[in-house]
DNA sequence: GATGAATGAGGATTCATTCAT
DNA sequence: GATGAATGAATCCTCATTCAT
């Protein structure tokens, strides 16, 4: 039931604007009443948050299976540029739990998503010899979240031109 | 009058989240009545949208009388990681209304900001005889923003390497 | 529920001037939540439109169980003519939201109860042999409403009297 | 400047839902401030008060000139259906006045006009030899109010026919 | 006479949340 | 486990009116 909620939440989410969703419109779609809603998450909040571990866990959990090489390291700025042109409404949807919850102060949450995804991409330009791999590592995240947010308001932007250009920065910080 | 509002207005913007303030707040912080911030302005997303508009100028407009050269694009880029180190407040509010119009469909907002900045360090990077000046340009730009919001989750961020790292990325992508 | 909040908004309606009634008000008055009443009618408008209704209802809807004779036309002239002069408010009420409606566009649901009852009369007079029933059921109509009304500034009005010649100007109507 | 105040308010009242006028619009439309708007006319009630006397007078005032003979009365009456089968706007303000001054106890004013008009339809209903002409003369006027109401609903009703009824009614009353 | 900036009371509406069933 | 009726705090916004200039 958790699941089937947090499905049909997802499906409203990366519809329509989160803030003009209300706990009444996500019960009516998942089919359930109010009631079962706040039976299985503590309140709004909750559910936005897990909703957005859920969907996150959905695009993005393949990454910690690859091996840690160039490859992977296309792959995933392919992959990442590739979601947010295809999927506004996702990215919309992430940068607004993630907004409110650092604004209220709660920065765990999106420290967590971010430390995990650096320990991966260090190790991971580490071991393609890049010099300052974190640093880097941290400058490549950006890059790719920024290019993110500008691909919401700027439909023409081309992603594959820019997913090179980056790619080449990175490489570029081999160590010979 | 107008001007007295903005500026107690960026003061309790830049205090605390954004969505926890009310017209009613901002009334008496202004020392104003409620009806005197809807003279002014038409309701509180116009209130709000000018004050981007307002704070946005206040810090970024001296970028427009700069020389087009090395120096400047240092400058740029020291002081957009420092405001966004030093007042973490402001980047949260300028990312909020951003967030707002653009998730409501009104992209022309951030698309006008983002063209006049982009003109700029496009032109810019020409000078300096970078190689694809706009693609570059577009990727520094979203390089500080993603900077600008991890530093909001991650007080022990280096700014300063960070900057380092950004500078070289640019100046790597000299023609010969 | 829905009844108890009708029947002591109905109360709250025939006791002061309806524009100076707030959702607040009928809320206390009915000894409920404000949120209850929006739970109930989706916004004020509703409610009253729905109050007009169910008033309405309440004092006319046992004409169209009576027979279609002499009697009976006797009978509404006298009764709706009653009405008016001894309960104001309701009238008064009657005409806010018709008004309301009909000036915002939204002539249907005036529309609805006059063709309702409009046919019933033209089957009534046309049945009692009167030379063109329906113009006549019109000029009946719009006879009862305009006494009615004045009946709300002319406390001396001698609705019996007035009733007589009303029947005598339909029953003059006679075919021979 | 009183005059051009209410010439232009006119016109406003006459385009469009009497609520949704604000002092401000009025103000704007007549090219003049808010403030002087208020030094004219004590205050909104005041005004809408005044614009009633001044355009009944506009389309009314004629009627006391005239002769009391068959003529007449037959002039009145195909005036009085024309205007409001013309000018549903116009016939909808009367009504807002009217039903504000009388929901909020003032009486005193619809019974002016009233008692104005009863009086010159009673002295001619008198000269034609009408029977009962006061109570004639009251019914008169409530059967052409009433029309009036219903052509704001009922677009098709044929006021020609219904004027031709209510004339045949008001004749049909004479003494022989 | 004329202005228009400033007021502030007042009202509708939304919606997350609770809880008895 | 599931429901949905009931709540009430929170907030935006309107607009007639005042008054210093």
């Amino acid at each position: 039931m958790r699941e089937k909620i947090l499905e049909s939440a997802l499906r409203l989410y990366t519809s329509k604007p989160p803030q003009s969703i209300s706990m009444e419109e996500i019960a009516k779609n998942a089919g359930v009443s109010k009631g079962t809603i706040f039976y299985y998450f503590k309140n709004k909040n909750n559910l936005e948050s897990e909703l957005l571990s859920y969907s996150i866990e959905k695009y993005f959990s393949w990454i910690y299976g690859e091996p840690r090489d160039c490859k992977t390291l296309e792959k995933i700025v392919r992959k990442a540029l590739k979601i947010a042109k295809d999927n506004p409404r996702l990215t919309m949807f992430w940068y607004y739990v993630f907004e409110k919850e650092i604004f209220s102060g709660n920065t765990q949450f999106a420290r967590q998503l971010y430390d995990e995804m650096l320990e991966f991409l260090t190790l991971l330009l580490e071991d393609m010899g890049i010099d300052k791999p974190e640093q880097t590592a941290i400058i490549l995240m950006a890059m790719l979240d920024g290019i993110s947010i500008y691909s919401l308001f700027i439909p023409e932007l081309d992603v594959d031109e820019i997913g090179n250009l980056i790619l080449e920065f990175v490489k570029g910080r081999c160590k010979r």
